[in-house]
DNA sequence: GGCTGAACCGAAAGCGTTTTCGGTTGACAC
DNA sequence: GTGTCAACCGAAAACGCTTTCGGTTCAGCC
């Protein structure tokens, strides 16, 4: 059964050109409409399927896009990729690109793989994802001349293509719910000012309190690694103010997550006593007991939206700048946050009592 | 700056043939050892990195696999993606080989995919996951004579390579660790049957009681789906019975959170009343309250393995029925698996008890 | 001095497309 | 009848590499 396959074969059995055959399969204007048909149905017929290489090298073109995967950090943000990535591969395959995955083991390898892509040309466009605020790898891939596009934004950012949420608008909605709430003493809990989201982030709630008429008070912005650990022990450092939140704003669900043992630890009801709103929209915080509210971010079509601009980088349909979009997070509201109830705590009087909820736990914490 | 790259130009600053410089540094044995030093020399000094389309073309080899991601079920199994993923593009990059990322958005889109592959051959190997029990989707692979690695086996592998977990070892020792710690009402809220693992799973736990001399008590044996509803209905069945369990083995960790607040819900504290294991080892697993004990499994080193399973296949040097690899999961121990305590529940007596921990909830659940 | 065989290297034929550049028709107008 | 212009199609040159097949050289040997 070792059919040959390509043009050839259906060139001949239609007595045509392989030439022709191409340009009939590739909708050329030449070529009458009659034969186009006659060359779709034999190519139909025959099962034909274009050699990738081929056409690739011939035509000068890859149809490839890479995404560099974030480097893993440990965290659980990979809840990320799969949504993510999964939206840029099906509106890339729908316009027959590919996907690649790049997982660079260190910067300096993410380097020496952009410098290979700028050469070896088999990649024709990037996605990055996990932006620092001072990012050289914009610089990088711009001398380089690698098309990409961002998933975040960067101070190097202002003429490139990005994709981003509006991280500042979505803490400011966070914090002026809170506010509506009955909220006056309002804390945040921030990610390392490295990222560039974090920044964002801490300016929203800033903006969010100065809208609502509300101050700053003395320690209520914590930045912290973005683990549960962090999260706890940042809040317990608020808990030991002399006048403790009655609201927490969180840079992730991690954290807040985090901070919401620390409350229970504390002897308070995370959403009772204590309430808090997370980011990322993770599933798991619905699970929990009580369920996360948070703010969540549409990610399958970030993944295909940020593929379609690349395409039109790619193809020199747009230029970098010209792509610049903020998308939108929405407040899923669920259990953690609640007007402050009465028996607000003052001080550190209560810090230690005894949770009914604590972990009972026989091996580890 | 239109330096001409190609073989060409490294071959003219030698003066020496294009052949000649491909067989250098393809490190062919008919050239001298000077030759080909020289011939490196020159081409890291021009940055030479050849064309990969060219190359393909010309070798009819692709240098790439395909890594079909599973249907989305709107899951956080997802969790699983970004590492699993990882471990593959890690290896892979190693030998100079790229990873494709293939969504299909329906199973007919999936052996449409596959049927394209077989013809344009531009992926020379799939790795394939969330395989069922009986998965139709071996024999189409193997009929259109493309390599692939399963994650996960299935009653059609037994010619086929795969890598899977031992699941049902893993209940069988999640099922002892909790025999002795002295459970003796051991149940079960497994997987739709249709999944090959939770066949596997279901028959972990039944050996494990076996092996304990405890008995499958009626009603012990649930099966629901994977998700966090399906766990809690599951479990609220369970304590529904005339002598309910003290100790539930869930088949993954999202359902054994569900069960987890039937428990709260019906005024037990899970660990305590009613132990329970889950399987996954998320990380989210540790943030609980009490903290889930769990199986885990290796996930980097399972991408990794599968990826060098797969190119083994694909370059002849071993036989698909060769490449069959069995993981073993381990025991994580948190919080939720502990000795039965004195006041066992006996029937239905406390059920629908209020839980100082439900839900406080303003909005919405 | 001729023969043998390594050891090296070059010429050239692909690999399966795309794409440019002409060339051949036939219709239509002048 | 000549010229013009579309409308179609074929020839052939890329694209940049791999790989087969010889061909040359030179040491070593009889």
């Amino acid at each position: 059964m070792e059919e040959p396959k390509g043009l050839k074969v259906i060139a001949e059995r239609l007595n045509l050109s392989e030439s022709t055959v191409s340009r009939a399969l590739n909708d050329y204007r030449d070529i009458s409409a009659r034969t186009k048909a006659r060359v779709r149905d034999v190519a139909d017929e025959l099962g034909y399927e274009p050699n990738t290489h081929a056409r690739r090298l011939a035509s000068g073109k890859s149809d490839t896009i890479g995404y560099v995967m974030p480097k893993q950090d440990g965290q659980l943000t990979e809840t990320f990729l799969g949504e993510l990535m999964a939206g840029m591969a099906k509106t890339l395959s729908r316009r027959g690109w590919d996907l690649m995955v790049l997982a660079p083991q260190s910067p300096e390898d993410e380097v020496a793989i952009f410098k290979k892509i700028a050469r070896a040309r088999h990649v024709s466009g990037l996605i990055i994802s996990r932006t620092y605020i001072d990012d050289p790898r914009f610089r990088i891939l711009q001398d380089l001349q690698i098309p990409f596009v961002s998933h975040g934004r960067s101070n190097e950012s202002a003429n490139s293509a990005w994709l981003d949420v509006d991280n500042e608008l979505a803490f400011v909605e966070m914090t002026s719910y809170l506010a509506s709430l009955g909220h006056r003493r309002i804390a945040h809990i921030g990610g390392a000012p490295l990222y560039n989201f974090a920044r964002q982030r801490a300016e929203g709630w800033k903006r969010g309190l100065k809208d609502a008429g509300l101050k700053e008070m003395a320690g209520y912005a914590e930045a912290t690694e973005l683990s549960f650990e962090g999260g706890n022990a940042a809040m317990k450092r608020l808990l030991a103010l002399d006048e403790p939140p009655t609201a927490v704003c969180c840079v992730s669900d991690v954290v807040a997550i985090g901070a919401m043992r620390a409350i229970r630890d504390a002897g308070y009801l995370p959403g009772r006593e204590i309430s808090l709103v997370g980011y990322d929209g993770l599933e798991i915080g619905s699970l929990l007991d009580p369920p996360l509210t948070t703010m969540s971010q549409p990610l399958q079509s970030a993944g295909s939206r940020l593929a379609e601009m690349l395409i039109t980088i790619v193809e020199g349909k747009s230029m970098p700048a010209d792509n610049q979009e903020l998308f939108r997070a929405s407040l899923v509201r669920r259990g953690t946050a609640n007007p402050p109830c009465e028996g607000v705590p003052e001080g550190r009087s209560i810090t230690g009592r005894q949770s009914i909820n604590s972990n009972i736990g026989g091996f580890e914490s």
